[in-house]
DNA sequence: GTGAAAGCGCTAACAC
DNA sequence: GTGTTAGCGCTTTCAC
């Protein structure tokens, strides 16, 4: 065993303080008045304790946990790891404590565990990171006890949102690439949540608009060596002149892959990526993307659970955020055009 | 409100089942057996009543919270967020959930609040990812009531510690370096722990084994850009032939600005990075740079705190990590070696 | 302002 | 095996 001395309780601080385990309570909510001559003393028996109120004892005495649950399929990517880390800095700023829940994937069983590992704590509000097919089901079997908001870049149902409108912003990509002269955009997803993303109905959206061909969908995995892959396999296509990439980490993979396959970017094909990654405007040639605030929508995320636990909040709000499209050096118009 | 039913109790599933408290909750932990009579009609009560136990009330009962806490400076570095990752799922199998405290810095209140943050949990143990300055500062004013091991590059002292190694392997990167013909290698850090990290220890003791010119250090931020800014400074000095940096996104940067500067790497400057990041690998030219098992550090120091929450394990226990240098594509002899 | 008493939802100790 | 009784560390009445 590696410790020591033992936590100290509220009741040793009264009897340090010389005062009822509830006049400690007041002192540490600072909701009723204590007379300055007994606060100080409470104050004082605290430090010399080095007292720390028990989280579990207070959740079950007030019924209110301040604990916020997040349940997301991943916490490491990019995109969830920003997310994440806007709820925890806006969870924080509001004394809210955040747990995190990991939903592997859609599996009935695996969506259980990780529900009931959430509601466990007793969370005050569940945020769930709808940007994947495990989240979304996640989304599907929530209890309704608890506000919950789904943040995600899809349109869901019935459930309070935060979204980031993907779909426009994919679509003011696609268009801008059809109007340098490209023919069509091929697409390269990520895994798809449900029904399909806001980046492929956006991306299709703005080829029928145009007239211009639809191509097949060419999917990859969240590993940007899969990116790779398909950079090597399109290269051998002429008829291939711009990419659109679920994401940034895939469009830097295609980079390399087409690199590989001998096709310069943009020269001989454009590359347009999504997110934004902190990387992509350093690689050469840098990447053409869409910018997504996920801190932004991940302190949203909590605005909204904190107004949902006081305010009458209807049923499936909607908050949309609106992505900004980066030309960068990966596009350009076609040769010979 | 969006809430609809309550949450039920113990009491409730216990009724319904017809049976005592104290039944249903050996139903749930399974450690002393009931009849299976009982077993059925208890598990059909849970299910009917979608019950979830309340972790604080058995935290409060048990006194054992089944909660590890997390003290770290960042959660979304691709370092930070993959050790994060290792002990979400470590901790996971073995049935403990995970919080986050974050410290953003080492100013001493905001040093205090993570603390309290972490402790109010009343957490089993305590992980501190002493990377960077601000683990180094909570590391060192934790309180000892429960098992704490730190997570880091560089050696903490009194603590349980599972470090990885990186002092060896930047020596040998630099060593190597060396070998292939550059007269020295140039370093560029990221902000330093307390004293100094690993890398820069390897890096010095490499190039004072052989003789080698100790350049002045180069400080970068966590920033790519800052990378990039190094870079473009480090262009035009013909000097420079060879340049370990602190992590793959100040290598990245660098590279870039190295080619705004006009340098050719690998053939002008050989660039390493640390950590391989998964872009490093897909670069142009691709990175050399040194593994680390971000993923295993934290599978590690959730094995050590569950150990030395049962076994009598000596303080300061060290356990240590081997990274592995990969040669790749942005070092190779200076021109003219 | 302040203390006494009750109770949050569970587990532990003890009887049977 | 099973129920009864206490009690975990707090907050919440309710008197005074």
């Amino acid at each position: 065993m590696t410790t020591v001395k033992k936590q100290a309780t509220i009741s040793d601080v009264a009897e340090r303080a010389g005062v009822s385990v509830p006049t400690v309570s007041r002192v540490l909510n600072q909701v009723v008045p204590v007379s300055e001559k007994r606060r100080k003393r409470v104050l004082a028996a605290i430090e010399e304790l080095d007292y720390r109120p028990s989280a579990a004892a207070r959740t079950l005495a007030s019924r209110r946990s301040r604990m916020l649950s997040i349940v997301t399929s991943n916490t490491s990517r990019y995109g969830y790891a920003e997310t994440i880390r806007g709820i925890e800095l806006a969870a924080r700023a509001a004394d809210y404590t955040v747990t995190i829940s990991v939903v592997e994937n859609d599996d009935a069983a695996v969506v259980r565990r990780a529900v009931t590992a959430a509601f466990s704590q007793s969370p005050e509000g569940v945020i769930v990171l709808t940007f994947d097919p495990a989240g979304d089901a996640t989304l599907r079997s929530l209890p309704t006890t608890v506000p919950v908001v789904a943040l995600s870049g899809a349109r869901a149902e019935g459930v309070p949102q935060v979204l980031i409108d993907e779909a426009t912003a994919a679509e003011e990509l696609v268009r801008g690439l059809l109007e340098m002269g490209h023919r069509t955009v091929h697409h390269i997803t990520v895994p798809a949540v449900h029904g399909e993303d806001g980046r492929t109905t956006g991306w299709r959206n703005a080829l029928q608009a145009a007239g211009a061909p639809v191509p097949a969908i060419i999917e990859a995995t969240w590993d940007p060596q899969s990116g790779r892959a398909a950079g090597l396999a399109l290269a051998s296509d002429p008829g291939v002149t711009a990419v659109m990439c679920g994401n940034d980490e895939i469009a830097l993979g295609l980079l390399r892959g087409l690199a590989d396959g001998g096709r310069r970017v943009p020269q001989d094909v454009s590359v347009a990526g999504f997110d934004d990654h902190p990387l992509s405007s350093l690689w050469l040639p840098s990447l053409t993307t869409v910018r997504q605030d996920f801190s932004e929508l991940g302190a949203r995320g909590v605005a909204t659970l904190l107004s949902s636990m006081t305010d009458d909040t209807e049923d499936g709000a909607l908050q949309t955020l609106r992505p900004e499209v980066l030309w960068r050096e990966s596009t350009a118009p076609p040769l010979g055009s």
